[in-house]
DNA sequence: GGCTGGTTTTGATCGAGATCAAGGCAAGAG
DNA sequence: CTCTTGCCTTGATCTCGATCAAAACCAGCC
């Protein structure tokens, strides 16, 4: 019932229509490499040395955590308009970007981002905007990993794929699931068995439907 | 046995060796205000409208988020040398910067910062590097809220304050706790009943120590 | 000294979520 | 078709940390 809920195919994006969507200043297209991910596929850090960037252009990637003990969690998502860069991955923990599906992504280097800040407004401030919204981002899932009970963290992730990935149709949004049972579980600080019985509860409730490729939930 | 331990007297950074301890660079200075703050000040935000920027030079700040049910939490912790951007702030949650105790900070414009950014490549690479490392060090943060037992929090938080605030001597490393046990306690997702009970623990292990005015914890 | 208010510590109990284990269900291979 | 494989779901039990409550400690103040 819940099979099929990984991410289908990934939008193409449609040139420059699309960095509107995204608020990704279309400048960048041209200094950047366009790099079409797949499931579980690393991005490539390291371009001869310099720091690298990535602009998320469809689908989902991760920030994942190997801890010594083997497990591997997911601590940060980067959805379609985000930017992220190699400083942003932990020392010492194994850390790398992994894409959770079919998508797209741009890849230029730090150097030559910062020379477009340097010289177009609009870039900078897509740039500035792009990391201290990640900030932003990531304490709030600090509050919500600290403070919410597990039916809260549910529907707080929920909640958030739906607004960065869903499309909306009649009192409801509909989204793929990028993730698997136990790498949301994991994002959550949940076990996989806690997660089936939220959603399971949440579905009784009305809240939520699983079709065979998407994840529905009521609007409210 | 504990009461002191909030921070004392923070020490007056001198000049540029202390730029140079807390790699930041000098030029900075001159394009800043420099603000001393006390327990629970605010940082003020909005310099007619334009995003703030602060450089941590002494003593700790904190992003306190209010949730709605009236609690406050710190979802994150800044040393001297870290920067802090308004834009770190998530939205609609009231959150601010909050100074822990008494220390000092040096306050710019964003727009500022980008134009020496720009001809300075010492205050680029700076920039980049506080913010890179803060995303990098908020996603461990949540991978430690997530996996990690009560016991292992309050181990983490203790080496981070350790390696940021602490002086060695023989043996030992020494630090002034900067916050009190509700705030840690929330800051690791535990209460402080909890808290307290570790902390005893560990002080029995004989890893820990607490004296007057500061803790002290075994080298290893 | 004794009183007072706030923080920390400690004890006793409870419960949300982890853990362990079994069963279901779809997709692919033979 | 049957068997396997890999998720997902569900049930039964246990445990760690939360909660409730009381005592200890400290600082300030009369």
């Amino acid at each position: 019932m819940i099979a099929g809920t990984k991410a289908g195919e990934a939008a193409k994006p449609a040139a420059c229509s699309s960095c509107q969507a995204l608020r990704v200043p279309c400048a960048l297209e041209t200094h950047a490499t366009t790099i079409r991910t797949r499931r579980g596929q690393s991005l490539p850090l390291g371009l001869d040395g310099g720091e690298t960037v990535f602009i998320v252009r469809a689908g989902v990637v991760t920030l994942e955590a190997a801890l010594p003990t083997g497990a591997r969690q997911i601590a940060s998502i980067f959805y379609p308009g985000d930017l992220l860069r190699s400083s942003f991955a932990p020392p010492h923990i194994g850390a790398a970007f992994v894409a959770a599906g079919p998508g797209e992504v741009w890849r230029l280097r730090a150097t030559g981002l910062g020379a477009l800040a340097a010289t177009d407004p609009a870039v900078l401030r897509y740039a500035d905007a792009a990391t201290g919204g990640r900030v932003a981002r990531q304490a709030l899932h600090a509050v919500a990993l600290g403070q919410f009970d597990s039916e809260q963290k549910v529907a707080t992730l929920l909640l958030e794929l739906a607004a960065r990935l869903g499309t909306r149709s009649a009192g409801s949004v509909q989204f793929d699931l990028p993730f698997d049972r136990t790498q949301i579980a994991d994002y959550l600080g949940l076990n996989p068995d806690t997660l089936s019985r939220i959603m399971s509860r949440f579905r009784a409730a009305g809240l939520i439907s699983l079709i065979a490729a998407a994840l529905v939930a009521t609007y409210p």
